[in-house]
RNA sequence: GCCGGUGUAGCUCAGUUGGCCAGAGCAGCUGAUUUGUAAUCAGCUGGUCGGGGGUUCGAAUCCCUCCACCGGCUCCA
């Protein structure tokens, strides 16, 4: 007799040989028709798996990421099993589950495949899942599994096992399909009720571009068709909420082909919302002792030369522009570091001086792939809220904890409430890779997590993620949807500071040389822009709307009285327009409401008699009549209470 | 850049066995209506069918090529 230890630390004593599965039955049917895998010391195993000696047992299920995962898994095998159905002799490459789903890379050789055929293979997986087929686990020895896929002709199968060890090897099979695979799977194909294969895509082999091109098919599958239908949904709500969507209904943004792709045209609308944003911090920067700079959009190559970019990226970079007699060249900037610097050059600095900040809403232009651009997130034209704090190492950890003040006020004022900041630092198995001294490093890593954990910031720790030229704190943000995006980043650098031979005179009246921090609380505007429209779905604060208000007059004999509350609303710095168009008063709700006007006043008889207002809120509905003070008053309020979430 | 898909009016979309002047709704303009909390009615304007080339008596529709966009891959100072 064995013992197994379950979650709640009761022990189930049971014989060798008993599995995860006949320990869920003894539990309970119920329990036991629902778990996908089991997690046996610490690893995710098949539930079927027998015990041979004492164990901890932690039964998984859907609602379980690891159970979720193991699901997603045997549906890639599953999917594969239909596709060598429809399409006999494809080469299977890999196909992994991921985090809202799975997929499997293959080789379709000389079929063509559109997304017209999935609807084919879900069917067909829909039919081998009925049949339950066992995932039933095979150990072979390397050579006969060679041997196997030398059968079949499956280079990446062969390929992939050459890297893996002899008695470490294990085939699963369900139905009529054999596949190489580490597991776990679930039990049988009976749990797959909901299938939707959701993307077809060219994906490479090994995710080199130097290797053949793949046909990549992305799916995923639930338990209960209930599920698949409420994933659908969220899925047509992020369609809803897509920037580039609102954007356009909005009048935020434009693109134009003859302008040139990935450079973003900001209408007036976008462009009234960008400059809040922007005075939003800019005030809270002249706060924090920022001073504000402004630097050209080209620098001499020379420039990059010095910084080192161009040895890095120049290949790939915007070429330089050339000067039509003298034969100069000047680069369009791709950050606005190298011009800060010169900038801290420009005069003798002390440590008296220190830090010394200079804050620039820079434009910058960075060549981006074609393929690669996307709506504001992706853009080769765009403007990072940028900042460089120099300082002495010393100083490093308090001016983390000022930038990391900054970054929340900026995500509580705009209700970013769910984020995570990722600290990244050095691989020290790879010290060459980086350039400053280890004592600098060590130094300004402790700087990094003492700040974020005096912060107490929700953090993860990545090694082997920092820069070249120094760790950072990047922050990710979820918006509505549970979406991650990257915004906000603080880098530490030791590589500018020397390549520009950047120094201080220190209390010892010896030179030193400063250390440089790199911040943009945004990221990007048009990233932020962007993350932020999908996040309020294009319903922005107050304080942000470009109109606050539309007066909408019941007929056009009120159309006077309008204007004037406009105006005395204008003396109440209160944004908005009148609606003065010849239209019922339920089309002018209508087109407010749509574009998403915070405050609707009505306006009529009663209202030009009284010298009041009819309010309606988005969203809230009819506020009844009141004077213009009295509204005046609840805009105040309300924004005041939106800008007021000081940390 | 690579693989796959898409491209018809300002917007959303019909229109492919190749065939009469290419359609609708919304937006816009004109007029009527003078309106009380999510679409008043009527008329009108508006399109090189993404660009170029080809096949054909005839091309939005078939072929080639280029461009942009969408979904991924690779990349991201």
């Amino acid at each position: 007799m064995i013992h197994i230890t379950l979650p709640d630390g009761s022990v189930k004593q049971v014989e060798k040989g008993t599995t995860a599965l006949d320990v869920a039955k003894s539990i309970s049917e119920g329990l036991a028709r629902n778990v996908l895998a089991a997690k046996v010391n610490g690893q995710v195993i098949d539930a079927t798996r027998p015990f041979d000696a004492d164990a901890t047992l932690q039964l998984l299920t859907w609602n379980d990421t690891e159970g979720k995962s193991t699901m997603w898994h045997s549906s890639a095998h599953l999917m594969a099993e239909a596709l060598e159905f429809f399409y006999p002799g494809i080469k299977l490459a890999i196909g992994p589950p991921i985090a809202n789903g799975f997929y499997y890379d293959v080789d379709f050789m000389e079929y063509s495949i559109s997304e017209k055929d999935l609807e084919k293979i879900e069917l067909k997986m829909k039919e081998l899942a009925k049949e339950k087929n066992l995932f039933v686990r095979q150990e072979i020895s390397k050579a006969e599994a060679i041997a196997y896929f030398t059968e079949k002709q499956d280079p990446y199968k062969i390929e992939l096992l050459e890297n893996l060890e002899d008695g470490n090897i294990t085939f699963y099979t369900q139905g009529n399909f054999t596949d190489l695979c580490r597991g776990p799977h679930i039990p049988d194909t009976g749990f797959i009720k909901a299938v939707k294969l959701t993307a077809i895509a060219g994906a490479y082999w090994r995710g080199d571009e130097k290797n053949k091109q793949l046909t990549r098919i992305y799916g995923v599958t639930f338990p209960k068709q209930a599920e698949l239908v409420e994933h659908l949904e969220k899925l047509e709500e992020a369609k809803r909420r897509d920037h580039r969507k609102l954007g356009k209904e909005l009048e935020l943004f434009t693109f134009s082909q003859k302008v040139g792709q990935g450079l973003p045209l900001w209408l007036p609308k976008g462009a009234a919302l960008r400059e809040r944003l922007e005075n939003f911090l800019k005030r809270a920067q002249r706060k924090a002792g920022y001073d504000q700079v402004i630097t050209p959009h080209i620098g001499s190559k020379e420039l990059y030369v010095t910084s080192g970019h161009f040895a890095k990226y120049g290949a790939d970079s915007f070429q330089p522009i050339g000067t039509p007699y003298e034969g100069e060249e000047f680069m369009l900037k791709p950050m606005n570091c190298p011009h800060h610097c010169e900038i801290y050059k420009s005069k003798p600095r002390s440590y008296k001086d220190l830090p010394v900040r200079f804050a620039e809403f820079g434009t910058v232009y960075r060549y981006e792939q074609s393929g690669e651009l996307h709506g504001l997130t992706r853009v080769r034209g765009f403007t990072q809220d940028d900042a460089h704090i120099f300082c002495t190492q010393d100083q490093v950890k308090d001016e983390f904890k000022k930038v990391i003040d900054l970054v929340l006020y900026i995500f509580k004022t705009l209700k970013f409430e769910n984020f995570k900041a990722q600290i990244s630092l050095r691989d020290k198995e790879n010290p060459t890779k980086y350039i400053g001294s280890d004592e600098n490093w060590e130094k300004a890593e402790n700087a990094i997590i003492e700040a974020a954990a005096e912060k107490d910031l929700p953090t993860v720790v990545e090694y082997g993620e920092a820069a070249f030229y120094g760790p950072k704190l990047d922050f990710m943000v979820q918006d509505a949807l549970g979406r991650e995006w990257q915004l906000g980043t603080i880098q530490v650098d030791y590589n500018l500071p020397e390549r520009f031979e950047l120094e201080y005179t220190g209390a010892d009246n010896q030179k030193h040389r400063p250390v440089m921090i790199h911040r943009a609380p945004f990221g990007s505007m048009e990233r932020f822009v962007a993350v932020l429209l999908e996040h309020c779905a294009g319903d922005f604060p107050l304080w942000l709307s470009t109109e606050q208000y539309a007066i909408l007059p019941i007929s056009e004999n009120y159309n006077e009285y309008a204007e004037k509350l406009s105006e005395l609303l204008n003396n109440y710095d209160i944004r908005g327009f009148v609606d003065d168009r010849n239209e019922k008063v339920g089309k002018k709700i209508r087109d407010a409401e749509m574009k998403k006007i915070p405050f609707m006043l009505v306006v009529g008889e009663k209202e030009a008699e009284g010298n009041l207002v009819s309010v309606r809120q988005r969203g809230a509905g009819d506020l009844g009549s009141m004077d213009v003070e009295s509204f005046a008053e609840i805009v105040r309020k309300a924004i005041e209470e939106e800008l007021s979430s000081n940390v």
